[in-house]
DNA sequence: TTCATTTCTTGAACTAGGTCAATGGAATTG
DNA sequence: CAATTCCATTGACCTAGTTCAAGAAATGAA
């Protein structure tokens, strides 16, 4: 039977019947991983993007003091990958990393050609997806050049609401590219208000 | 005649006949513009995706003090767009101005769905372009993030060589998320060694 | 339940980068 | 060719955010 996130993800993009769907679902495999667990590692090429059914993940750099810089977090209902590393088949830069047991459904490369092939409408979802993608790195730099870290805090919660009860500070630090000190800072002044 | 730049900025991404060039160029409208022209603005809906044949762009937000952050700039064998806005048809919230005299191959929403059916090879074009706009993105953002403002400078100034002799310094410092004070005192500490 | 480990908070001293103001040079414009 | 506006530099002072260190609180393992 089909996987009820990924139809209702679907059926949000395009129309198409329930026997067709049955087929879609076929190409995906679903996979659990415990926390903790890196999916993709800086040299490596991504062999999957992967529909989040539930769990949370971490996208990062490593800078050069040996820090994570924290790209983006991923939870259900959103697709996670070096999209530029899978499609092109090179080496990533990038890590991929499990915050939570997390359950997903990959799809690899030749799995996405053949799903393309006899659905040409599911195209137009991987545009939307790479492109919501642009548009969200978009807003982050802007946030990250013209806000201040206390905005930039307030926009983190609107636009992950649920995540601060399910990670620790100090990856909302890395995220928001300030010291898990400062991000504390930055709490105990809200809660006085 | 085939514009000499656009075709061998195709010819770099697919195999394509003579003829076949030429039907692509009649689909392009060639448009020149004076520097300080704003190509898009805030609220308006994104008309064309265009490919700079001589010139240099830079597109940017409005933050709350009315100051310009600026995301990228582009010029000669670049394309240049909203890309988020024009293919949704939706209002962009960034501006595209010209800082050169520029010259542009504009392509409109209905012509590159002609293209497109025509020359379907084309797909992966697009999806290229969009995908290293996605990839300069996320090394921006990371850069903001892990890096100093003077790791930022010259990090600027090798990915983009021959821009400092085109354009002010308070563009590039808009560009690096400094004050243009701030880069002046950089430059000369960089002169002093 | 206890011990250990990780996570969060707070203080004190520091620094990268900002703001404001003044100056002199370039470059447009009437 | 003035006149004006825009641009780059420099100084003085200021502040947002950092670093380091040390406790406190929470979480987890056994």
């Amino acid at each position: 039977m089909m996987t009820p996130a990924l139809e209702k993800y679907i059926r949000n993009c395009i129309n198409i019947s329930d026997t067709d769907l049955e087929k879609i679902d076929s190409l995906f495999e679903k996979k659990n991983y415990p926390k903790k667990t890196i999916l993709l590692r800086d040299g490596e090429i991504c062999k999957e993007e992967s529909f989040i059914i539930k769990g949370c993940i971490k996208t990062y750099f490593i800078d050069k003091e040996g820090q994570e810089v924290i790209l983006t977090f991923s939870t259900e209902n959103w697709w996670v990958s070096d999209i530029y590393s899978f499609q092109e088949q090179t080496p990533s830069k990038m890590f991929i990393e499990t915050i939570e047991d997390t359950e997903l459904l990959l799809l690899t490369p030749s799995n996405k050609e053949k799903l393309l092939q006899t659905f040409p409408a599911l195209e137009k979802m991987f545009r939307l997806m790479v492109q919501r993608h642009l548009h969200s790195y978009q807003e982050r730099l802007f946030g990250n050049i013209a806000l201040s870290a206390e905005e930039r805090y307030e926009q983190f919660l609107q636009k992950y609401p649920a995540l601060p009860q399910r990670i620790s500070q100090h990856l909302i630090a890395s995220y928001l590219g300030i010291s898990a000190e400062f991000l504390s800072r930055l709490r105990t002044r809200k809660a006085k208000k």
